[in-house]
DNA sequence: CTTTTGGGTAACATATTTGGTTACATTACA
DNA sequence: TGTAATGTAACCAAATATGTTACCCAAAAG
């Protein structure tokens, strides 16, 4: 196993949200579909209330649902809602400063994650919330 | 924090050996220029090792030396040979096969997954450890 | 051939992260 | 007001990462 299954999930739960086409939806029902515990689709949720990809709605027939068209929706927006900024242990890396390549080294991984990072990143902007909803619905039109 | 710290210590590591440019060095050595353990080193060579990047020395006089030149080691090699193959924890994801969402969202999110990763692996494959050792000896050509 | 030096690796301790679970406050609708 | 939902804190267990000690083996030096 490598990584959490954070963004796993969250795509899951929006794919979820995007395929009950805007009506709302509850953490337990959700849940199920992901086999977990709703506890934690709310964790998730509340952070992608917080970037405003999701709306909840509190109280009796309360419930999620997208804040926005699936289409405006890209599978980077949710990577980063759900995400920390990568840093590949940068923050507990601290190589011996006397060393001329431990004191150089430090700046020139922070430019390679950097490109690693963004390239990663173009791929993931790529996708919308719409295609995943295309390739749920088993749907395949004629072209790509 | 996020991530563990195995490929920016092993391309510390690595460079270090560039930085030595062809003599061997022992893992006592490059761990005092990380600032870590020497068998923490060990460990991370002995992967590069399998790899083909480095050769180990035994036995006294032993030590570790670059295997190759630096302009044919990519940061993409060190990469793979020490970081597991991501998953994104889809090993652990295991959603509810009744749900139409649930039975289908995998395979779309190992297609979106492997988008990304080859996204970042293209990306780390640009940069070489000749191009690291470059930037470490300060030296800056006319032309980028 | 014995000593010394250094890699190889197992074993263990600790800290951190992750995901699941319970509990409970809050909100809003009927 | 009662009910059903979100929001979130607190806690636990499992997995991971890193450091550390210990000990074996290999090879050069004498």
């Amino acid at each position: 196993m490598t990584g959490n299954t954070r963004f796993a999930v969250s795509v899951h739960v929006l794919a979820y949200l995007a395929f009950k086409d805007g009506g709302q939806t509850t953490s337990a029902e959700i849940a199920s579909s992901v086999n977990t515990n709703p506890v934690v689709i709310r964790r998730l949720l509340s952070a992608l209330v917080k970037s405003r990809l999701v709306i909840a709605h509190k109280g009796a027939a309360g419930g999620f649902s997208l804040a926005s068209a699936p289409a405006k929706i890209t599978l980077l927006d949710i990577y980063r809602a759900v995400e920390p900024q990568p840093d590949h242990g940068l923050d507990r890396f601290v190589p011996n400063t006397k060393c001329p390549v431990g004191s150089r080294i430090e700046t020139i991984l922070r430019t390679a994650f950097f490109k690693a990072q963004t390239g990663m990143e173009a791929q993931l902007a790529a996708t919308s919330l719409a295609d995943v909803h295309q390739q749920l619905k088993g749907v395949c039109t004629a072209k790509k």
